[in-house]
DNA sequence: GTCTATATCGGGATAGAC
DNA sequence: GTCTATCCCGATATAGAC
């Protein structure tokens, strides 16, 4: 009837929405299944387990993002305004996809359960692009010396907890700080140019 | 034979850390009494329910980060190390009681599913604390106008990543980084506090 | 208040027809 | 490859003795 790529997709976009919204303990095969239109038994039958489809969802995810985010200021010649671009894209990309950021920290808070060592490697990509801007800059004396897992954790964390937390702000904020404006992307985008851009200029030879 | 106060917080911890370790569907009632040493029974005699049992530890995790956070910095003088000295704060307590930043994104995650009035009323009193050193150091001109939310995300979410990550990173980074050097604390906090520092100064005046 | 035993059901997984 | 029907374990919750 329908193709396996088609069934195989179907089900993909499906577990990344329930794994998504649920977590892997918390999402339910039968959701996943009655989302992507497809026979439960289907699963088993591809993916060979829930855990199975989890790997796959996270495979995917991360593919796409290391495809798409190296296309990102690898022309920027500033390294510190390389970085900044390369936070954009993730924003970007955090903004289309918002399952996305919450299945990263999800994973995170899993102690990496489910991350093989495919997936490792395409954040082996990552990593390296944000340390070859930092090890570039700190030559050019554009930016102070700094751990690259510490620049990437501070510029990454306050983009996945924004756009992660997307739902909670909107149940709880309003009684937790009534009258207080809701942030918009835009302004943490910007914030977080200027925290990249100052936080990173050298100390000032003495 | 056991006070009821003894049994509560015997309980109380127990559940916090399986529910940090595994979240609110992954925890087993079973694990929490067996850790608890404590009946199973006594979890819906005390709480009623697992969700219950849930509510409980998030509230008096709450409530104590309040405690602790409120004397800190609260004579400071100024707003900027006012803020530094706040999030020194809250790095320590989350280097003491790992549960905490992991349950804190876990219920970010879920949408503030168990997020009570109680414990919204706490989170109140932190946000209230930010903007207040905010809102100062502006008429004090040693901070440039910036959203108080902003402020607190982009300062809470590296070290709220950082703490809750360290298992993920024991894990992954030795294959997805190698010959990195694993960051410390220590590093995560001086960052922090110089990107507070010089990411909240006033623009200059033109 | 504390325990044992058990009810009850949800949900992951599979058998087997087509 | 696709579906229905079903297995069966694990997990929350409770009944009821003490």
């Amino acid at each position: 009837m329908v193709s396996q790529q088609e069934t195989d997709e179907s089900l993909l976009g499906a577990a990344t929405e329930v794994f998504a919204a649920h977590g892997f303990a918390g999402a339910r095969v039968d959701s996943i299944a009655r989302l992507a239109k497809v026979n439960k038994a289907m699963i088993y039958y591809h993916f060979g387990s829930k855990r199975g489809l989890y790997q796959a969802v996270l495979l995917r995810l991360f593919r796409g993002v290391l495809d798409e985010i190296q296309k990102v200021g690898r022309n920027e010649a500033d390294p510190r305004r390389r970085l900044i671009l390369f936070y954009a894209g993730v924003a970007r990309i955090f903004s289309e996809r918002p399952a996305l950021p919450r299945i990263m920290l999800r994973e995170v808070l899993s102690g990496g359960a489910s991350f093989d060592a495919e997936t490792a490697k395409t954040l082996s990509g990552i990593l390296a692009f944000v340390a070859r801007a930092v090890e570039d800059g700190v030559k050019q004396r554009l930016i102070r010396p700094a751990h690259p897992l510490i620049v990437h954790f501070s510029a990454l964390a306050p983009l996945l907890l924004f756009f992660a937390s997307q739902p909670f702000r909107a149940k709880v904020l309003p009684a937790a700080a009534p009258g207080v404006a809701m942030p918009t992307p835009e302004q943490m985008l910007e914030h977080l140019a200027l925290t990249i851009e100052r936080g990173l200029e050298p100390v000032p030879a003495s």
